[in-house]
DNA sequence: CTTTTATGTTCACCTATGTGAATAAATGGC
DNA sequence: GCCATTTATTCACATAGGTGAACATAAAAG
């Protein structure tokens, strides 16, 4: 529970106690290469910390995979409309690696709000990112071209080569992988 | 508070006097068109329920106002990002008829949790609609071309034409006036 | 190691949307 | 009701990105 131990402290002010309180409400949960966190039309449950590996969401659409989303060591992972509205999820999350979740159950987080109030400062920044993130791509995508996007990709998350396949960067910039090849190639 | 009564009776389940009491933390707030409920810079600190009216959500870029959401009667305003945050709000908000809000403080939304934890579900209905607006916007970048964009805002929002000026639709759909014209005209 | 499958590149051509200008129509102020 | 301003349309041309195919390379499977 290394990463998610030292998350927590540098993000938030737990006591000691408090701390073993709240990593005694999660599970760990690995999952190999390909494997689900979450299918389209299942309900999410739960929200999982990062420890090891990545993850994209994606919808198919027309029988391909659109994406819409990566995570990897340090972030979670949930689908926050399916969790919050209890509706079944429009997307899948998938792993790409052999990654390491620690799971946090929807009633554990229920539970844990009542005995110890501050895990809502969990929840407020989880509403926060999903949010952030989503308009942010909104906004990239009207205001910025494909190779712009790119760039801000890149810097945003530098090594997002060794872990993704090209494909899947062109999908999440919503550009076809040649279109990404000859952005590449113009330099 | 006629639109609120009804909004607030149809979607949650308040007592008379729970109903009552958070009427109460509202307070009325009228402006005229072309007036700000936000802007960029400032920090949100309040939700506003949309009794009469409606608003643009938009950032400057390159000189030009890129509009990133509409909002209208029986809709919620606010800066979710700025509001949960505490941050400095990116885009600002902006009245294009008179309009009529019911504004809650954020400082009223912290105490009602305590005294009526029902409220809570207000704050979640805000969240979803947040995340699902923008989620959706970002889908709908990538999936659709700018004609089935527009079908798609068309179906959600028929009169939006009777309220809003053509070229902030076409801001809205990530395109320029005159490519929505045209779009317009191949019908 | 060899074969198969998955991934990435390049190319020629096509299409949707952008650009800038001219014009028309609608709206608001007086 | 008239003029100024704002908003919408149309057009000719430019450009970014899509399409389908061929090929190249890398990775996985046997």
């Amino acid at each position: 529970m290394k990463n998610l131990t030292s998350y927590l402290t540098l993000n938030f002010s737990f006591s000691p106690s408090e701390m073993e309180q709240l990593l005694g409400c999660f599970a760990l949960r690995t999952l190999k290469k390909k494997d689900y966190y979450l299918k389209e039309g299942q309900y999410c449950k739960s929200v999982g910390f990062i420890e090891k590996g990545n993850f994209i969401y994606y919808q198919i659409v027309n029988g391909e995979e659109k994406i819409c989303d990566f995570a990897f060591e340090n972030d979670w992972v949930t689908h926050y409309k399916s969790l919050l509205g209890n509706l079944p999820s429009e997307i899948s999350i998938k792993a790409l690696e052999n990654a390491e979740l620690y799971i946090l159950n929807l009633d554990k987080i229920e539970l844990l709000s009542e005995t110890l109030p501050k895990v809502n400062a969990i929840r407020t920044t989880l509403a926060e990112q999903y949010f952030t993130k989503s308009t942010q791509r909104a906004t990239s995508l009207t205001n910025l071209d494909a190779k712009a996007r790119y760039q801000a990709l890149l810097k945003e998350i530098p090594f997002i080569h060794q872990r993704v396949p090209q494909y899947y960067i062109a999908s999440y910039l919503g550009i076809k992988p040649q279109s990404l090849s000859r952005i590449r190639a113009m330099k």
